[in-house]
Parts: C-alpha cells; sequence; structure tokens
RNA sequence: GCCGGAGUGGCGAAAUGGCAGACGCACAGGACUUAAAAUCCUGGGUUCGUAACAGAACGUGCGGGUUCGAGUCCCGCCUCCGGCACCA
C-alpha cells in the first residue's frame, strides 16, 4: 500500500526534538525551570517557582509494567495512549501535569531465566528494559524521561526496604485507630515483665511480623504465595499446584487496616465493580461471638455466627479437623474414627477439599457442648466444611436456617429446629432469609434484626458472647524464598541460650543489596537461595541475615510516590514535592486527593491495589504523606483480543505485535486506532482492518493541508536520493487553499462543534467518540475551497492529544514552512463559543402517535405556538391527523414534535 | 449459588427518555487510470411494495409494564464476560 503520508520521517523527528527539547520535562516546586521552556514561557515563569507560583498540578500514572522478554504487546499501550491524550489534555489546559513511566522488574520471570541460562537476572531484566523502553518511546508518549524508575535500583530499593523497617517499627492502636512508632506501644502492665517477655510483646505487636503459620508453598515455584496469588489452589504465576505447608514466615499486617481500607473506597472515584470486588476480598461480616461450654471438663468452645438470633435452632456443633480442642474433647469411642478423619482430610490438597467435595464428610468426636440459652445439650462433631482459617475454627450449627448445615444434617440424621418464620408466615424449613423469630423464648415474634441486637445484649450481659466483627482478609504473606528480590534489612541474632531474635538493620546500612550468586535455583525445603551466600548471611559478629526477600509486589506498593521525587537520596521523596504532586491543601495545587488518574489493568483489583492502599495509609498515619488515598481516581482499560475474538496468546497465534503495526502505519495511527476501537474499559477485538481506516483519516488530514505538487516533487527527491531525508520534509508546502482568511460562519461551526464534543469527550473518557468528532470535522473541512489558517491551527490543537507527531509537523508547517523549533505541545487548548452552534433555521421531526412522519424547517427563534402551527400543516401531516381529533400536540423545542390524534 | 458488567446492522460501535445505527471497517456501484494501487463520489437494517420514485410494516436478547414517546426507566426471564465461592 502507498504510504498515505511520510510519517516514517516525521515521526522519528518529532521524537528527537521532544528529547532533546525536554519539552514534557515536569517541574517541581523549588526547581528552576529554564526560561525558553515552552512551560515557561506559557505560564510566564522563570526561574526557580514555589508551589504556589506554579499551576495546578496533574498527576496522570499508568500502571509500570513487568519487562518480560517477549516484549510490549498492543494491550499495555491501550492504557498508556489513553493516559497521553489526557495528560497532553491537561498541558494545553494549562496544568503542569506529572506523567511518568518505570520499570516493575523484579520478579520471576527474570530468575527463572536465570536457572535456566545462568545469565545473572541482572543482565536479563537490563535487556528486556532496553526492549521495553524502546518500544514505549517508539509510540510519541509525552512521559518525562527524567524520572524514569526501576524497582531493582539500590537507589531505589533503598526505600523499598525503608518503608519495610517503618512497618516493621510500627503498631497499629485499635484506640486511634492508626499505626504508631513501636516505642509508643504501653507495656502490658500486671507484675514484672522481663525484658524477654516485653521484647515478645513488642514483636506480637509490629505491622511486620515473624509466624510460623501454614501457608501456601508452591513445589514449582520454590517459594510460598500470598492468600491473593493463589486462585483455585493454583499460583497465580504460572498456574501450578499450591499446598498448605506449616513455615516461618514474614506477615504484614494488613487486617489491622480492613476497615479502613473498606472506608477509604467511599472517598475515591473507582468503578463500582472493582470497588466491590475489594469490598468482597476484605470480607466484613458482622455477628457475634458465643461461647459454648463443654458438656464435661470445663473448657468452651467459641464460635462465630452472622445470625445469632437463631441460636434457639442450634441443634449441633462442628470444628474444624485442625481446631485445636479435637484432640482434647474426642472420646475414646470416637478416637479412631476422628483420627482417621483428621488423616483424610490433611491428604486433600485445598482445591479437592472445596471443589470437589460438594457432599460433606464429617465425624462424631463423641463429645458434647451446652447451647447457652437453653442449656440443651449438643452433639459436637469435625467436618471439612469448617474452615480452620475463618472465625474461630468452630460454628453453631442451625440447620433449618443454613443450607451447608442443613445438607450436613440431613446426611448424617442430625436434628432441625424451625427458629425463624419467612415473611409471608410461612414455616419454612430451609428458609435463610430475615423473618421473624419462632420458638426462641424471648426471641420469638421479634423481626430479625431486632432479634439479632435483643440477643446480643443478652450475651454480653451473660458474659456468653458478645458483638464482633469477621473479615476474610488474611494478613499478607510478605516473604518469598527467591533470588530476584528486596532483600529484608533484617538481622538475626542470637542471645546467650536465647532463641534467635530479629532486629532491624540499620537505617544507614541501606540498600542492603543482595549477595552475588551463580545458583539461583529454590530449593525443595524452603531454604531460600540467599542462605548459600554464606559469607553475605554470616556477620562477623555473629549475627546472621534474613535470607527470604520480598515478594514482587513490595516495588509497586510506593513507586508513584517516588515518581514525585525520583532523584532525591535523602528522602523517599521530599516532602514539598509530595505534598505539591499529592496533597490538596496548600501545598498541594490539585483538587483532587493523591493521584489524580490513574489508568491500569482490573488484574490489579485485589493485589497492587490493595497492598499499596496499606503502605500508603500506614506512611499516612506515621506523617510521611499528605493523604491516606494514593488513587483518586481509577480507570481499568478493557482487555484487547486477538483478531478471532480470543485471549491472545502465543500458542494461539494470534498475538498483535505493535512492531509491525508502527512500521506499516506509523505511532499516530496505531495510537488512534487503539483509541477508536471502543469504550475504554470494554473487552474488544483487534481488527488490522481498522488500522487502515484510522490511517486514511490521518492521510486525509495531511492532504488538507500540504500542496500535492510540491509531495510529489518531496517523493520524487526521496525516490532519487534513495535516502530518508528528515530536512527534505521541507520541501513540503502547504496547499494553495491554505490562506490566513476570515472564517465564514460556516467554518466556524464545524470548528466549534468539534471543540465542543472532542473536549466534552476527553472530560468523560470517551476517546472513540473524540475521534469520530475530528473525522466529522476533517470529513468537512477538505471540502473547502479555502481553509482559513486561524481554523486549521485549532483544529491541530484538538488532534495533537491523539496524533501528536503529525499535528507538531502540520503546526510547524502553519507557522513557517521550514520551522525547525516550537511545539504544539503547550498551545492553548480551544474554547468553543455555543453562539456559532446554533443554526438560523432548524429541521424537526414532525411524529403522529410516536410514529415519524414527517420534517418541518422552522427558523431557530419560533416559538412553541409557531413549531405547532407548522407540524400541522405540514403537508404529509394532513394526511395522518384528517378527521381525527388531535388529542394533544407535544413540542420538545430543538427536538421534535409528536402529535397525538 | 452470590456480586458486578454487557447483549443494537455482515463487523468495531454511536445515541441528556425525543429522527436507532453517528464515525469507522468490510461490501457494492461509479469517476480517475492503458491497468492496478491510491484517491474521490454514491449506496446500503430487514421485509413488503414500485418500472423507478413514492410509500408501508417490522426492527436494539426474550416477555410484560410506565410514558405522548423506551435501546435508554420499572418488573420477570435468557445468554455471554469478569470476580468471589463450604467465609458460618
Amino acid at each position: 500500500m502507498r504510504r498515505q503520508y511520510p510519517f516514517h520521517l516525521i515521526e522519528p523527528k518529532w521524537r528527537h526534538f521532544w528529547d532533546a527539547q525536554k519539552t514534557f520535562r515536569a517541574w517541581n516546586p523549588g526547581e528552576a525551570i529554564p526560561e525558553a521552556h515552552p512551560f515557561a514561557v506559557r505560564h510566564g515563569l522563570n526561574g526557580k517557582v514555589d508551589a504556589k507560583g506554579l499551576p495546578p498540578k496533574f498527576y496522570i500514572l499508568d500502571m509500570f509494567p513487568y519487562p518480560s522478554g517477549a516484549g510490549l504487546h498492543v494491550g499495555h499501550p491501550e492504557g498508556y495512549t489513553a493516559t497521553d491524550i489526557l495528560a497532553r489534555y491537561r498541558r494545553a489546559r494549562g496544568c503542569n501535569v506529572l506523567h511518568p513511566m518505570g520499570w516493575d522488574a523484579f520478579g520471576l520471570p527474570a530468575e527463572q531465566y536465570a536457572i535456566r541460562t545462568g545469565q545473572h537476572p541482572r543482565k536479563t531484566t537490563e535487556e528486556n528494559i532496553a526492549v521495553f523502553k524502546r518500544q514505549i518511546q517508539s509510540l510519541g508518549f509525552s512521559y518525562d524521561w527524567s524520572r524514569e524508575i526501576d524497582t531493582t535500583d539500590p537507589h531505589y530499593f533503598k526505600w523499598t526496604q525503608w518503608i519495610f523497617l517503618k512497618l516493621y517499627n510500627s503498631w497499629f492502636n485499635p484506640a486511634t485507630g492508626k499505626a504508631e512508632p513501636i516505642d509508643s506501644l504501653p507495656t502490658p502492665g500486671e507484675g514484672a515483665n522481663s525484658p524477654e517477655a516485653l521484647r515478645e510483646y513488642r514483636d506480637s505487636r509490629r505491622l511486620a511480623y515473624v509466624t510460623e503459620a501454614p501457608v501456601w508453598w508452591c513445589e514449582e515455584l520454590g517459594t510460598v504465595l500470598a492468600n491473593e496469588e493463589v486462585i483455585d489452589g493454583k499460583s497465580e504465576v504460572g498456574g501450578f499446584p499450591v499446598v498448605r505447608r506449616p513455615m516461618r514466615q514474614w506477615m504484614l499486617r494488613i487486617t489491622a487496616y480492613a476497615d479502613r481500607l473498606l472506608q477509604g473506597l467511599e472517598q475515591i472515584d473507582w468503578s463500582e465493580s472493582l470497588k466491590e470486588m475489594q469490598r468482597n476480598w476484605i470480607g466484613r461480616s458482622e455477628g457475634a461471638e458465643v461461647v459454648f461450654p463443654l458438656a464435661e471438663g470445663g473448657q468452651a468452645i467459641t464460635v462465630f455466627t452472622t445470625r445469632p438470633d437463631t441460636l434457639f435452632g442450634a441443634t449441633y456443633m462442628v470444628l474444624s479437623p485442625e481446631h485445636k480442642l479435637v484432640e482434647t474433647i474426642t472420646t475414646e469411642a470416637q478416637r479412631a474414627a476422628v483420627s482417621a478423619y483428621k488423616t483424610e482430610v490433611a491428604r486433600k490438597s485445598d482445591l479437592e477439599r472445596t471443589e470437589l467435595s460438594r457432599e460433606k464428610t464429617g465425624v462424631f468426636t463423641g463429645a458434647y457442648a451446652v447451647n447457652p440459652v437453653n442449656n440443651e445439650k449438643i452433639p459436637i462433631w469435625i467436618a471439612d466444611y469448617v474452615l480452620a482459617t475463618y472465625g474461630t475454627g468452630a460454628i453453631m450449627a442451625v440447620p433449618a436456617h443454613d443450607a451447608r448445615d442443613f445438607e450436613f444434617a440431613r446426611k448424617f440424621d442430625l436434628p432441625m429446629r424451625l427458629v425463624v418464620e419467612a415473611p409471608g408466615g410461612q414455616e419454612s424449613i430451609g428458609f435463610l432469609g430475615d423473618g421473624t423469630s419462632v420458638n426462641s423464648d424471648f426471641l420469638s415474634g421479634l423481626p430479625t434484626p431486632e432479634a439479632k441486637k435483643k440477643i446480643a445484649s443478652w450475651l454480653e450481659e451473660k458474659g456468653k458472647g458478645r458483638k464482633t466483627v469477621n473479615y476474610k482478609l488474611r494478613d499478607w504473606l510478605f516473604s518469598r524464598q527467591r533470588y530476584w528480590g528486596e532483600p529484608f534489612p533484617i538481622l538475626w541474632r542470637r542471645e546467650e541460650g536465647g532463641p534467635p531474635r530479629h532486629e532491624a538493620l540499620d537505617e544507614s546500612k541501606l540498600p542492603l543489596q543482595p549477595p552475588a550468586l551463580s545458583d539461583f535455583k529454590p530449593t525443595s525445603t524452603g531454604e531460600p537461595p540467599l542462605a548459600r551466600a554464606s559469607e553475605w548471611v554470616n556477620l562477623p559478629d555473629g549475627s546472621v541475615r534474613e535470607t527470604n526477600t520480598m515478594p514482587q509486589w513490595a516495588g509497586s506498593c510506593w513507586y508513584y510516590l517516588r515518581f514525585t521525587d525520583t532523584r532525591n537520596d535523602a528522602r523517599f521523596c521530599g516532602s514539598e514535592a509530595e505534598a505539591y504532586w499529592m496533597g490538596t491543601g496548600p501545598g498541594g495545587a490539585g483538587v483532587r486527593p493523591g493521584v489524580d488518574l490513574y489508568v491500569g489493568g482490573i488484574e490489579h483489583a485485589v493485589l497492587h491495589l490493595l497492598y499499596a492502599r496499606f503502605w500508603h495509609n500506614v506512611l499516612f498515619d506515621l506523617g510521611y504523606v499528605s493523604t491516606s488515598e494514593p488513587f483518586y481516581k481509577l480507570v481499568n482499560q478493557g482487555l484487547i483480543l486477538g483478531e478471532d475474538g480470543q485471549k491472545m496468546s502465543k500458542s494461539r497465534g494470534n498475538v498483535v505485535n505493535p512492531d509491525d503495526i508502527l512500521r506499516e502505519y506509523g505511532a499516530d495511527a496505531f495510537r488512534l486506532y487503539e483509541m477508536f476501537m471502543g469504550p475504554l474499559e470494554m473487552v474488544k477485538p483487534w481488527n488490522t482492518k481498522g488500522v487502515e481506516g484510522v490511517y486514511r483519516f490521518l492521510g486525509r488530514v495531511w492532504r488538507l493541508f500540504v500542496d500535492e505538487e510540491s509531495e510529489t516533487e518531496f517523493e520524487q527527491a526521496q525516490t532519487a536520493s534513495g535516502q530518508n531525508d528528515v530536512n527534505a520534509l521541507g520541501r513540503i508546502r502547504l496547499g494553495a487553499s491554505v490562506r490566513s482568511t476570515s472564517p465564514t460562519r460556516v467554518q466556524l461551526k464545524a470548528l466549534h462543534s468539534c471543540i465542543k464534543k472532542v473536549t466534552e469527550d476527553l472530560e468523560g473518557f470517551r476517546f472513540n467518540t473524540a475521534i469520530s468528532a475530528l473525522m466529522i470535522f476533517v470529513n468537512e473541512a477538505i471540502t473547502w475551497e479555502t481553509k482559513p489558517v486561524a481554523i486549521l491551527r485549532d483544529f491541530l490543537i484538538l488532534l495533537q492529544p491523539f496524533a501528536p507527531h503529525l499535528a507538531e509537523e502540520l503546526h510547524a508547517k502553519l507557522r513557517d514552512p521550514n520551522a525547525t523549533d516550537g511545539t504544539i505541545a503547550y498551545e492553548q487548548w480551544p474554547k468553543y463559543d455555543t453562539a456559532l452552534l446554533i443554526e438560523e433555521t432548524a429541521e424537526m421531526p414532525v411524529q403522529v402517535n410516536g410514529k415519524l412522519r414527517d420534517k418541518i424547517v422552522v427558523a431557530a427563534k419560533a416559538t412553541q405556538a409557531e413549531i405547532k402551527a407548522s407540524a400541522l400543516a405540514a403537508e404529509k401531516i394532513q394526511a395522518f391527523i384528517q378527521g381525527k381529533t388531535i388529542k394533544k400536540v407535544i413540542v420538545v423545542p430543538g427536538r421534535l414534535v409528536n402529535i397525538v390524534v
């Protein structure tokens, strides 16, 4: 196909220009802005400017990529293009825009590649970054590359480790609802606390703590994983099986923030579905703990229930097979059966336990408990449908009003008692909703919500239970047995005779670099590979380094903060920079708290987005940041499918490589197509034919401006010299129809309706319809005999965010055919004038009984009565209303007329 | 099962309760060309109807409802996508 316009020369030319001129450099408060920089020129700034002197900030962030060996994928640039368009738009609107990019480069693939090839992950990572960077830069994004971040850079992870130490040295004070320095933790008091006991107490309250607990172990990956990284009993990365295994691990106390993370969602502008995913993951449920004394032996079992109002219906209890009391309470007669069941359950993977065992299983322990409300003796069973990890690991079973208990009771022939009547008054075993309590002594007759309140206060009065809240959220398993991650800034020291104790590495020793290793392979015992570096591990003073590393999420938990002040060596980011870019107060010039706009994939809904919010809340509590929520507005871009409508994958062979598209159609066409495909959030299939469509549009834009003859000369020169000469672009002249004349009313109307539509659509993230408005303008403008420069210039400003290279080139030509400097990037976004949009006459559809029958032309200023008269008089309408009584005539000015007969 | 989101031409899609299908792809016809490509112009929801116009009926997953008027609002279903899933 013949090239529509010389994008192969135009695009690199302008990218070099932007790079050399630092066009997209974002300026921090207090930074010296060169007088000649277009940002300074636009805003009349010179030299050092403080936060108050700078224009309003706008922080537009992409989820930074993991630079994989496969290179960029057409899905990556979708979000990046959307943010770039908005960044360019905000610049034109006069904002100081922060639009950065970086690399989330610690991670498994680089390490696995290292294991296979023996090449150091550092090397692979650097190579992959180079590929990603070249590809991303070839799209003409207006990133401030001076702020580039690499999470594996010691200058960066020094601060990741530093934040970890802040977590380590803090506790969550339930009284204030905030994280506070560990030094402020009151001692438990009461008697003589040995230093040993005090230390243990402190360690048990830290936000980063060590615990020995069953954790997800992935044999194939040779590491443990967080709950969030396990999907259907398989690892999120690679889909390998995982098993529960007790191991000593580092945890972060995210559960302390469950309520804060829930409440924070109310303050931010995220899609309802995404908020819902986070709410579900946190899984708050209100209920009560109820204490059931054992019939013998004086001990008691505490259960959690969301339906304490059904307490009278509890006819048996179930403990999870792993429950602490199982051994104690099991009777001799049942011991064999109980141990057999426990063994059977232990053998099953979690996958089998949940998916395969639809049919309930369980065993009677032989023991009985006493129902605290009616002193009834009820049997205690164990069953694997009760999870050890939720609530107290034990339940009261109310088979009449719980589907699972019902199924279990039917199978094992346990009694059921109806205690809730459905609203219809129908007695119904198996009714699960809210109704009226029955057969429940002092609760009988009460509607469910009131019964819940009454039983809760009854339990509290009698000391038999209390209202409580439970969460599905578990603490965050934070250590990994890998090489390619941030080492923990932690030492282990053994006092004489005592157990080894962890302590923080001194901040002055940061960054703690990983040791040099040649064997990165994981071990099957769970011993991290760092343990092989004995010189690194064992310090001269006898202390030993922690050998676990942090998970990949660590680096992405705070990178957006680093972007505000990337080169700061004294602090994770300067407080003035943080306040300006992240704040809303006097220091912060923005309107919204935190990052103004964050765009990325939905796959991080309960991983990165929850973890980062957690860290940010902690940093906020400790006074390091200005807002409690990091990301004000968040948009998830939809997945791009292959041309066959299937998810792109190597095995399907339907992967589209951006490099191929760029070579053939250029970056502007690529950008435009990705935005024209449909709404940003939707899942949509790729269609290379569609790229040709927008490419043709760009060709039409080109022909709107340039002189055909000069272009032919230019091409002949190119062919003759056999080279791609950028300077030859100077040969291309503007067309003769492009003149500095005053625009006609028709021309103004075309321009201003385009300005209106594009502006409104950009505010609402409707890129596809904004582009269609640009197309409509060009389709009309190309027919004009005279094209006024003033109109074309404004059009280019509208086009610039979408197709920046072409817009720059044509804009330069409008100024001066041989211009080699100046940028359109900071040109003022045009304003539309509504007065220019109004036509003198308007065509109005006329309906009879809601059906379109005719159209009339009326003056724009016509009154309702005039419109009505003219509608009734219309010839075709006459035929429909003849001989009928007109019941009503509805006139919607500017819209339509409907005649009801 | 529960919670989100979505169903509109051959395809991607558009429509503050007010002319359904803007814009684009693909397709068809025409102009230009020795020819092709590129470009430019024209056409198009379906059915009926006409020599051709005209015209009519139907049409936004299905069934109801509200309204002068429903793709849009309400009720009840179906299908697809995403998330959660023995969470007491």
